[in-house]
DNA sequence: TATTGTTATACTCTATAACTATA
DNA sequence: TATAGTTATAGAGTATAACAATA
């Protein structure tokens, strides 16, 4: 009984959640050794990017919501790979740097994730790799566009 | 301070994150209406399509654990969607079946469905709608290989 | 009043071990 | 002993309401 789930494998949807089901997990083995997962990862790499962000902003740029971010800057904070600081100016605020040993350990996964990257799309040209992530960031903007009233920072077409 | 996440949009794993994660929620929003969520859904297609399967392969079919699958046939039933059988020639197993309101809605819903999906690939055109199905399908196939040990029944070349 | 960060809470999806009843 | 389905449980991601401190 081949193809029993024919109908849904014609779904874009259906297939990326495969997809990425597969990324998620593959990306989580990668990460353990350095004691991060996808979601410690990506804010991390953010806040080398960044130094000086604030969680807000933080929270924006991963669209994930303030008190979800929390745990995650805690996680961060524990383990010694980045820094909170007073706002100058706006004491409510937290700036977000990384440590030194933060930026190593950020250097050393990134090199893993791209790695990692390389190998979950092992088969596709240099084309087709690049069409894909031009296909799925225009998937995401598709999606955005829907709730754009709750986007404030979205300006409506 | 735009592009505050360059390093992460260039990893097509993260990318694929930020797209699923807007199709997650537009497909979730879409299938509200007809009482069901993605992974209802599918379960309920891949019966529909597949009369008088068994549990342990739907779970197969559709990459969840038996356990986690039990709750999913559980609420299908109890809405009266699917029914459960007592195999023939052996008691232990169940066949699942739709009923006529299992197939109805789903039939409904799949239109709804389709209609989901159009709107998340808008923009592209048909070949790379395509080549995004297949793009996927290939970055799958690249994960599945890397624990085909825990796959007995997926031949190591 | 509004904003920053926080706490508490709840829901979904996922993963594993252990059980039952059959085979 | 092995398999089908189940129960219980725990982890992770996500979403909302409400709060304290500050603006």
């Amino acid at each position: 009984m081949p193809d029993a789930d024919k109908t849904l494998r014609d779904l874009a949807g259906y297939t990326m959640k495969r997809a990425f089901s597969a990324i998620q997990s593959d990306l989580n083995t990668t990460l353990k050794p350095f004691g991060l997962r996808m979601t410690t990862f990506s804010a991390l790499v953010v806040i080398v990017d960044n130094p000086g962000l604030r969680q807000s902003k933080l929270a924006e740029v991963l669209l994930i919501e303030r008190p979800n971010l929390v745990v995650i800057v805690d996680e961060l904070e524990r383990s010694e790979l980045i820094s909170r600081d007073r706002a100058k100016g706006d004491r409510r605020a937290y700036e977000l740097s990384a440590t030194l040993k933060g930026r190593q350990l950020c250097d050393k996964a990134c090199i893993a994730v791209r790695a990692h990257d390389a190998r979950m799309t092992e088969g596709l040209s240099e084309d087709e790799c690049q069409a894909l992530i031009a296909a799925l960031r225009k998937v995401e903007a598709n999606g955005s566009t829907r709730d754009a009233d709750k986007s404030p920072h979205v300006s409506r077409a």
